[in-house]
DNA sequence: CGATGACTTGACTGCTGTCAACGTGCGTGG
DNA sequence: CCACGCACGTTGACAGCAGTCAAGTCATCG
């Protein structure tokens, strides 16, 4: 570490990056936000102390106060059952944002657990929501980003409820991939910030099959896989293995 | 503007309801909002001929232009693969918006059709942003329906992900339950508009299950079940079944 | 009355979950 | 530095839930 930290406030402002600065801004919530604007949005975010692996943004029943925009590391969603299972809803990468589903009942249906050192933008929802009533840019991004999740959790759907579970595994992986990519990540190589256990979980499946199939797809030459580094070496058959239009998820052409 | 359209359609008059005295008003989009930016939301609101059975409302690929609010029938909302299967995303009863998921890339990832002779309320969403942007309410509610939204994705992707086939048609019905009940009409006697077919698809499960286990419920006393009509005898046990919790699907309770 | 589509029921298969043992890497502490 | 424990991951054996295929029933409609 290159120990710039001078008194402790400063240190924290040195990681702070303004939404005009982020690199992550045109994938984020200001996205077709002006600069001008853009100021008075950076006004109101807070940005906090880095989360370390397994702290909790929020838990399920927490009061809702803010979204969340993962600025760099990554995030987990789950619900917990009455019996302490968990079901996993999503995985979260910088630019994605956490807690939408919290606004219609004040409170978060799900827990967010970091999976790595994550940092986060905290945006207050209520000054969020008076600053759309004045910023038109705003409010529209605001739509754009529920309706594109709703999307996603659509395509979720229908990944569970009709594909094989090696359709899933290589839906999920091409998933990941377009979203690295889009981050200006590899899309061949990257690490798997979760385990087998969550994946599993998320797509509904057992993580014993989750392992099974990465042996499987490894053999197969698709991909080499060592514990959670991942190299995908034929991207195209992955594709068609995960039977769903792999540019579809991948919005990023539409910049 | 107080200008009823004084020619032309009468006929199509008589069967409009504005939102002032519509019924749904307190579960569709004008919750929370008062009288008089009410009627400013009326104004923009396009009451079509209500579609016959299988009608399309829009299919995948339309360009996106307008919400819609189903006012009386249902709707099922589904994808195709490009090998032609459907894999239904969901039903929609009176009070209900249909399109939220299209607002991101301004065309529609889903067909909409009516499974029964179907009304809707057309709303233009260029308009309906701009009265956004004079209407925090409406601003608000945009928001908690989309978050609503989201939310029961969510759920059913819990569902779809790790219940099984009992589970799921049970958690489906005491849904189906609830969303009559809160439309005021009976929750324990009601009617499928859509076909077996349809919600096995929906839940991920052939349609011979889904068959297979009305049967099973009704010969363990759970209900009665002819053709499509429904009648549940055990609602707390077909709750326990469904290992949902029930009320938090219910959210009635709210008003 | 036959055709059609929706639904039911049965027989069989197989994918995937469960249980269990084992391997591997990493951090901790002696 | 090594031993150990622990979490994570892999692999195998087996079983069962639900899918598929197929035949048969029922209601509706032309």
């Amino acid at each position: 570490m290159p120990t710039r930290k001078q008194e402790k406030v400063v240190s924290l402002k040195e990681i702070t990056v303004a939404c005009q600065e982020c690199s992550l801004n045109e994938i984020c919530l200001p996205v077709g936000i002006d600069k001008n604007d853009m100021e008075q949005l950076d006004a109101i975010i807070d940005r906090k102390r880095p989360l370390a692996r397994g702290d909790h943004l929020f838990k399920v029943g927490d009061r809702f106060r803010a979204l969340y925009a993962v600025r760099s590391g990554s995030l987990k969603t789950f619900a917990t059952s009455e019996d302490g299972q968990e079901q996993v809803m999503g995985f979260q990468l910088p630019g994605e944002l956490v807690g939408l589903d919290a606004i219609a009942h004040n409170n978060h249906p799900l827990t967010a657990r970091a999976l790595e050192t994550t940092s986060v933008c905290e945006i207050p929802f209520d000054q969020l929501e008076a600053l759309s009533t004045q910023l038109p840019d705003l409010q529209r991004q605001m739509l754009r980003v529920m309706s594109q999740e709703i999307h996603d959790d659509e395509q979720s759907m229908l990944a569970l409820g009709q594909r094989s579970a090696e359709e899933r595994l290589a839906a999920f992986l091409i998933s990941l991939s377009n979203r690295y990519r889009r981050r200006g990540f590899s899309s061949t190589q990257f690490n798997l910030t979760m385990s087998r256990g969550d994946i599993g979980n998320y797509l509904g499946l057992a993580l014993e099959t989750v392992s099974r199939l990465f042996t499987r797809f490894q053999n197969e030459g698709l991909l080499k896989v060592e514990r959670r580094h991942i190299e995908l070496l034929d991207r195209d058959r992955l594709c068609q293995f995960s039977s769903a239009n792999c540019d579809a998820d991948n919005p990023v052409s539409r910049t």
